[in-house]
DNA sequence: AACAACCTCAACCGCATCAGA
DNA sequence: GTCTGATGCGGTTGAGGTTGT
């Protein structure tokens, strides 16, 4: 059932890993994933579950540590996972989010589904912080530290209802999203839409 | 064609938090 | 209440790819 992305298998050929033994201190493999570790790894998930990641890596016989399991699970194995071609509307979702919550990329990406943190940090790192500095350059003047205090009780806000949402849910894949994503983009302007957002969550 | 500079993104690291003993 | 291991998160790194000269 893996779904062995174009990349890895690219990366299969790529001898990147072998650092194996020669390191003394680290015992695991490190580098990039095989496809053969992939399928490994997905199969031993598929009949234990995605969880006990140190249980999972021996299982599957992978000289790698639970945590490099977990993350290859999370960003790549995992299923209805999108990759590439962000959408201008979850360019724009993510924009207005990290707007909102700052590098929370976590919760930005539990709002965009099939979207993994790591994608959407790299995604921010790489395009569009570049697109924000450029807009500041050409107007001129920077919104940004000007709401810091909200921005500040948004983010504590929106943890709490996020940890409850996770509580009374676990175990689900991708997480519901609660609020209508279509109603985002109805808005003007930034300012009217996280006003708006405020007003709704019963922040303000 | 060759090289350098830049860009992208998968993976790692360290720290914080949580959960169970 | 404390300790310990597991899990999750955000920041950072570096290999490989792309673009410019």
């Amino acid at each position: 059932m893996a779904t062995v992305t174009d990349e890895s298998i690219k990366k299969e050929v790529n001898p990147m890993a072998p650092m194996t033994d020669v390191s003394t201190k680290r015992e695991f493999n490190r580098g990039a994933w095989t496809a053969e570790e992939d399928r490994k790894l997905a199969e031993v998930i598929a009949i234990h579950g995605p969880k006990k990641w140190k249980t999972i890596a021996a299982k599957a016989g992978l000289n790698r540590c639970g945590k490099s399991c977990r993350l290859r699970w999370m960003n790549y194995l995992r299923p209805n996972i999108k990759r590439g071609n962000i959408s201008d509307q979850e360019e724009d979702l993510i924009l207005r989010l990290h707007k909102l919550l700052g590098n929370r990329w976590s919760l930005i990406a539990g709002r965009l589904p099939g979207r993994t943190d790591n994608e959407i940090k790299n995604y921010w790192n790489s395009h569009l912080s570049k697109k924000i500095n450029q807009k500041e350059k050409q107007s001129g003047g920077s919104t940004r530290e000007g709401s810091k205090p909200q921005h500040q009780r948004v983010v504590e806000k929106f943890n709490v209802e996020v940890r409850e949402e996770n509580n009374t849910s676990h175990g689900g894949e991708d997480s519901n999203i609660s609020f209508d994503v279509d109603e985002l983009f109805d808005f003007s302007n930034d300012l009217e839409w996280v006003s708006n957002f405020l007003e709704l969550d019963g922040i303000m």
